[in-house]
DNA sequence: TGTACATCAGTGAACGCGCGTTCACTGATGTAC
DNA sequence: TGTACATCAGTGAACGCGCGTTCACTGATGTAC
């Protein structure tokens, strides 16, 4: 957006251009990692020369910062949807199902997500995106607890279900890590299954 | 170690480098993360020439292998030691306390601890190793736990010693994750301990 | 303990490559009539 | 719908730097007597 309030005219071309050079990017990361990738060889996968990448980045931390952005929306809604879709007094017990098939399903995802994370570690502005991010999703999590509660579960020695949630959030995290390692992607689902039992019922 | 058998002589002076190399690498893979750090960096850190750098290891990798494999070591040999202090029967929250504090407590070795985790997703061979190393702490918190039993508390869901232990390690990877970002490290070990509660009370 | 010698460890300069970054240019796209 | 023109988006070549890697050399270290 332009000064003047202006978009500054997007182009159908330059849109599609942006999308496979972050397709290609996403690709590539998940590949090779962020810090071993060169701007070269996410235009090489893309298919256009390095000009084109001037043209629409100003570098790779801004790509990368872009495709984050981009696939954390998408799981966002993906797990929005996944928490809405049964009635008020269903149980926990198939949302969780759900929403760990969405999290747990894309091993790419999960690598470009650690890359992330541990580039935001060394960065607090980069990291308030990402807390922000992760705060959105605990607050969905939390209010699809807070609707259930009374309904089905109990949840145990968690004060409110803010605290449910971030317990939910940490379970998540430790089956990650664990999933990166073990290539176990059943595993990983019935495991957090069980840990996400064990913190919601009394 | 030589086809011969005999260790090669090594002396005083490139033990000394290599341990220099070492901690160098680690203050400087803390603050800019694997992939961002050249060879030189170090080697300016340390006070060496890149010669010394070639005459003790054979790149990067093998210096990043060698300082995890070292710092691992020494983690849990204190992990071991928390978890031995106290008699057969006394409670666990004290010995959680304790190795909650030798976790949480370096920034740093989080960092390139976390490092080394993305790194070993995209490696199976490194992997195997990093595994391996879990695998142990796994075991002496099981260990513990199981001498722990039938004592004081009574872990919940779980089927057995191992399984709790396996879920220990996940909260602490959950909590890993959101140190890394609000670097809370109080809220941290006070939210690890709640979780591990949870987890291990009926 | 002291000296002479052999070997080793680190130096520092040199080479070259990969790639980040820029920019004049051209073909593609959008707009006005 | 078609044409002319203006602007934009991506091309590809060029430049230069940082740094990985090598290697002949020298000062340090260890050993034998």
């Amino acid at each position: 957006m332009a000064v003047d309030g202006t978009a500054g005219r997007v182009t159908r071309r330059r849109l599609r251009t942006r999308a496979r050079l972050l397709d290609a990017a996403f690709t590539v990361f998940a590949a090779k990692g962020f810090g071993h990738v060169s701007i070269e060889e996410v235009c090489e996968a893309a298919g256009y020369t390095r000009g084109a990448f001037y043209s629409n980045f100003a570098g790779l931390d801004e790509l990368f910062f872009a495709l984050y952005a981009q696939r954390a929306e998408l799981i966002a809604e993906q797990v929005s949807g996944a928490l809405a879709q049964d009635g008020p007094d269903l149980d926990v017990a198939a949302a969780v199902d759900r929403v760990t098939d969405v999290l747990l399903l894309d091993r790419d995802w999960l690598l470009v997500k650690t890359d992330f994370l541990v580039h935001a570690a060394r960065d607090p502005d980069v990291a308030r995106g990402l807390l922000e991010h992760r705060a959105r999703l605990r607050r969905a999590v939390a209010g699809r607890l807070a609707r259930a509660r009374g309904h089905t579960v109990l949840p145990a020695v968690f004060g409110d279900a803010e605290d449910a949630a971030h317990a939910v959030v940490a379970a998540y995290d430790g089956v990650t890590t664990q999933l990166l390692l073990d290539r176990d992607a059943e595993g990983a689902r019935a495991w957090l299954r069980q840990l996400l039992t064990a913190l919601l019922t009394a």
